[in-house]
DNA sequence: GATATATAATGAGCATGCTTACTATTCAAG
DNA sequence: CTTGAATAGTAAGCATGCTCATTATATATC
């Protein structure tokens, strides 16, 4: 149908992305979790007891936004907050039976919404796709501090000279 | 660094649209406008005199959204309003001299991320990812509405069963 | 022990998405 | 012409991300 978007990396991704998510969170509808709570109860989930800072590194968000997303789900009934008695600035994050039962449940989708994402896709075609998107974080990463090349003072002034 | 990501479709093109994301504003800068902003931007250069509604059609987000992005750009001076002398319910966008420019001037990055994000994978590669994200993008959006198989009232409680 | 610095978490306020509800306008039917 | 439905846009309020600033605690240094 919309066969309009234009067909650039990031078009692309971001497509999918938005449509990977619409789908985890149409099956999983009855759990009430969106697609970010159930990426932070995985980390959770994979690691009882650790901090919210320890989440942030994890998921790449800032800390502020775990901590808005717990005081949620820790409402929602998912997570629990226990303070460290070694250290009492921080907060060890724990799965409660309703949030284990939630993320396996989900979990068991995963499988199922990749399966109809890559379908009609070779298995072959399907490894190049997850290494190529694996290298391309690398590349990402390995650049994205670095910065050089832009700090020239150019403005929006300078152009003139593109495509359109 | 972070080799510990799940390597799942969803958690990698999230990862990567997030990357993206944030090279290209990086790159930008100093345009101050924002990927999303980015995004509307490239529509209405395509078809200035657009509507709200159609740009909330092709960029696949609510009217709402694009509404208030909208008074923002507008406010900083990179789109206009015009009322359709035709039908009074309707704006008609255009871009200003500044939204022209900023929109070349981004545009430009984008060629320069992408090769930054393919370096070190070959081109026949790079169509298999690109023309894979497209069919990826066909298969969700055939089943995006239908959610059949999970209707069944399944609850969290059915599980037990699962990886842990 | 006091003082400086680092770390863990949170508060305030913004952008961008959403849902639900509303207003203004157009158009079709009578 | 009026009534009613459809369409374009906006308002209110929420979730999830952000930045910048603050509080509480721990740790290192004098």
């Amino acid at each position: 149908m919309t066969s309009n978007t234009e067909h650039t990396l990031g078009f692309l991704v971001h497509t999918v992305g938005r449509l990977l998510r619409k789908r985890l969170e149409q099956m999983a509808i009855d759990t009430h979790l969106s697609a970010a709570q159930w990426r932070l109860l995985f980390w959770v989930a994979k690691e009882e007891g650790t901090t919210q800072a320890r989440i942030a590194e994890f998921l790449e968000i800032e800390p502020i936004s775990v901590s808005r997303m717990l005081d949620r789900m820790e409402q929602g009934g998912w997570v629990e907050r226990r303070t460290d008695v070694n250290d009492r600035r921080v907060r060890a994050i724990f799965l409660t039976d309703l949030g284990r039962e939630a993320f396996v449940y989900v979990k068991s989708f995963v499988g199922e919404v990749t399966e109809e994402a890559f379908a009609g896709i070779s298995k072959a075609d399907q490894k190049i796709i997850m290494q190529g998107l694996e290298r391309v974080i690398e590349n990402l990463n390995s650049n994205i501090t670095s910065s050089q090349g832009v700090e020239d003072g150019t403005d929006a002034k300078t152009l003139e000279s593109a495509h359109q």
